[in-house]
DNA sequence: AGAAAATCTCGGACGC
DNA sequence: TGCGTCCGAGATTTTC
């Protein structure tokens, strides 16, 4: 489920239920989800007593800021998590309960089991793996073209798996980096360091518009996404390419291809994202000019 | 059967 | 030869 819009939308929705609960209690029924620390009973130990303060995001995300720790959990294809009354039937797939004081309790459920936890002391999670080397916010002020080709300068990678690196750039997935791209007017297949200012510039507004516009939608809803209130988003109607395959482009007719790239399932329209200007065979020549 | 919003690791290819 | 870079494969799992 998570990109950033979705994961943010989750924070927002989340944090409202729960800022201010505390935990009396841990239960893990996968230990798997749990990745630090090792032991899933010293997880829950740490956890005892403390009182969620509130929910913060980096990149896809979420951080739980409590009084001595901070656990950060991330919801890869379709973790999620909601607010339930202990009394409340236990759903399939529920994996790890957040039982607080006063009888209510967060609950994570993840049917693939892909979703990850770990738990830190307070202050000591930005420098440690999994966030320690996490790139730009795409909605910060930070986040100028300057920076933009900064990140693409010099590279032979191609712009759509660059652009899901997040060592780079954060919170941008397989939806939306398709729409950017096709707002943008951008082949996902090009090779980074070819993009013009122009195009640049484009693509960078496009990130901004799509993530901005996504995170105001409450986020997309494919298959299972719902917020932390169990609300679905409403981007989906809003995609111009992403699961429109063979359908007619908005902006020229022509019918939308997807292919794969990166070994992701790639949406374009083959006729407002023109493919790569020169092709692979010849040897890679910087194309500074600007 | 194959693909699905994500990410990690490994090994190989390639340019310099 | 070595280094940096990039890419694809394969892994995690269940659902439809």
């Amino acid at each position: 489920m998570p990109e950033l819009p979705e994961v943010e939308t989750v924070r927002r929705t989340l944090n409202a239920l729960v800022a201010g609960k505390k935990i009396e209690r841990v239960s893990v029924m996968l230990r798997r989800i749990i990745q630090r620390p090792d032991d899933p009973a010293l997880f829950a130990a740490l956890l005892e007593g403390q009182t969620i303060r509130t929910i913060e995001r980096r990149g896809k995300f979420l951080r739980f800021l409590m009084d001595d720790r901070t656990m950060v959990s991330h919801l890869r294809m379709e973790g999620r998590y909601g607010l339930y009354r202990e009394d409340d039937p236990l759903e399939l797939h529920t994996h790890v309960i957040f039982h607080f004081t006063d009888g209510t309790a967060l609950r994570y459920k993840d049917v693939r089991q892909f979703g990850t936890m770990h738990l830190f002391d307070s202050g000591r999670d930005l420098e440690e793996a999994p966030l320690r080397k996490l790139g730009l916010e795409p909605l910060d002020d930070a986040f100028t073209l300057e920076a933009l080709r900064d990140v693409v300068a010099g590279r032979s990678a191609k712009i759509k798996p660059l652009l899901l690196n997040q060592e780079y750039i954060v919170g941008i997935g397989n939806i939306y980096v398709d729409e950017s791209l096709f707002l943008a007017g951008i082949h996902p297949e090009r090779e980074a360091g070819s993009l013009s200012r122009q195009e640049l510039r484009r693509l960078h507004e496009a990130i901004v518009r799509t993530l901005t516009e996504a995170v105001e939608a409450g986020g997309s809803s494919i298959k299972s996404y719902v917020n932390g209130q169990g609300e679905i988003g409403m981007f989906q109607h809003q995609l111009k390419v992403y699961g429109r395959k063979d359908e007619a482009c908005l902006n020229c007719g022509q019918a939308i291809v997807k292919t794969v790239v990166a070994g992701r399932g790639t949406h374009y329209c083959p006729g407002c994202q023109k493919a790569k200007v020169q092709q692979t065979r010849r040897p890679n020549r910087q194309a500074s000019a600007d």
